[in-house]
DNA sequence: ACCTGAACACCGTTCAAGT
DNA sequence: ACCTGAACACCGTTCAAGT
């Protein structure tokens, strides 16, 4: 189809091109299994073998993208929450990263889904068995920071307080987008429910109502 | 291949096979894009056209088989903490169900990340948008069963509520599949900060130690 | 009425070959 | 050194045909 590219001098732009094809790809599609090999190549106007030059097999192209999707990710929360170690607020820089966090996976929910739904064939994690848990350890520092400062339960793990805080964030986060027609209740309030019962935040603004916060002015 | 089955008779009967076969396959691969057609019909012993007299296409197949899976599912929780309207402990019973609902995801993880992670391409569930809501149901019924019995949080909506246990149940029950070697903390602890934080429920066996339980050494 | 053989358009992947 | 043409073994699905 397209002969437009084959530029000459050394290779290595051609890995580019793919992986920002497969990004783009999966934005655009939601969906690993229709990001197909042969339409990924087809974007970036090369054949399919030509792929082979440079990943042995699918499963290590999405990985790339994987790494590359998780950088976005913390750094979306970072930016949202702060510098961890700022001298603001730090229960309303947890609340700003946690709503980052559902904010993004919102926003990329192809991406999303390949970063934490899919099934790595390989068990190929990383040694400690933590891919993409800059956005984790963040989270746990953060909470940490909170109970510095008294607004949370100081008796508990700051790590085990994440652990639970993240199940909490990744369920909100895929099953509102499985089940769309589901009567879910403010995505503002769900977070409210597990930043004050699980980590033991103090409640949001004076009165909890239940009226759906648009977009507060976090800072 | 193996010819032996092509009885005689009426049909109806091939349609259950491949259900069975489907939902067998589905426990063994634990993945539904390796349960592939032919695997299914080979398994029943007929040619792939003989399952396109029962089934459109492959995905009203595997509908079916998920409208099964989500009774088991509901009825694995219902036995587990009893009939709705029964005279016991509301607190106790609305953890057993919990805690059985996370135990038949770690089971059956084919079969849950069918019900619950698998995109429905068409958007083709109930009209209500509710699909499998029967264990939903159950849920927000047994946490407003606790408000009465002054075991829960009084105030909240108890669908409100129970929108959040399951996110946080589903974090869990998937998360801790999908990332097997991360330091997780013990299910039972994560399940008891979920129901005494979320929904207000009374610690668990609260009077002897008060200790929070610490794990041994994370190796 | 119930099932099959053979084919179609796809997929990921490989290999010999072109420049 | 970098890329392609052609093929392989798979997949879901269809259609004419067998009994």
């Amino acid at each position: 189809m397209s002969r437009t590219r084959n530029p000459r001098g050394q290779g290595d732009q051609l890995r580019e091109d793919l992986l920002d094809a497969t990004e783009a790809l999966l934005a655009e599609l939601e969906d690993e299994r229709r990001v197909t090999i042969r339409a990924i190549v087809e974007r970036v106007g090369v054949t399919p073998p030509s792929l082979y030059l440079h990943f042995p097999d699918k499963a290590a192209l999405i990985r790339a993208v994987v790494a590359r999707r998780f950088a976005t990710l913390a750094a979306a929360t970072q930016s949202a929450a702060g510098p961890l170690e700022a001298a603001g607020d730090p229960a309303a820089a947890l609340r700003a990263g946690c709503r980052a966090y559902l904010d993004w996976a919102r926003d990329n929910p192809g991406s999303y889904r390949v970063l934490f739904e899919i099934q790595r064939d390989t068990e190929l994690e990383r040694p400690d068995g933590t891919t993409g848990s800059e956005a984790f350890d963040q989270l746990a520092r953060r909470i940490a920071g909170c109970q510095q400062a008294r607004m949370a339960d100081p008796a508990a793990d700051a790590g085990d307080l994440a652990a639970v805080v993240w199940a909490g964030l990744h369920g909100i986060a895929t099953l509102t987008v499985l089940r769309k027609r589901f009567p879910w209740p403010p995505i503002e309030q769900m977070l409210d429910r597990l930043l004050t019962g699980i980590v033991g935040l103090p409640p949001v603004g004076a009165a909890t109502t239940g009226e759906p916060i648009t977009e507060g002015p976090v800072s």
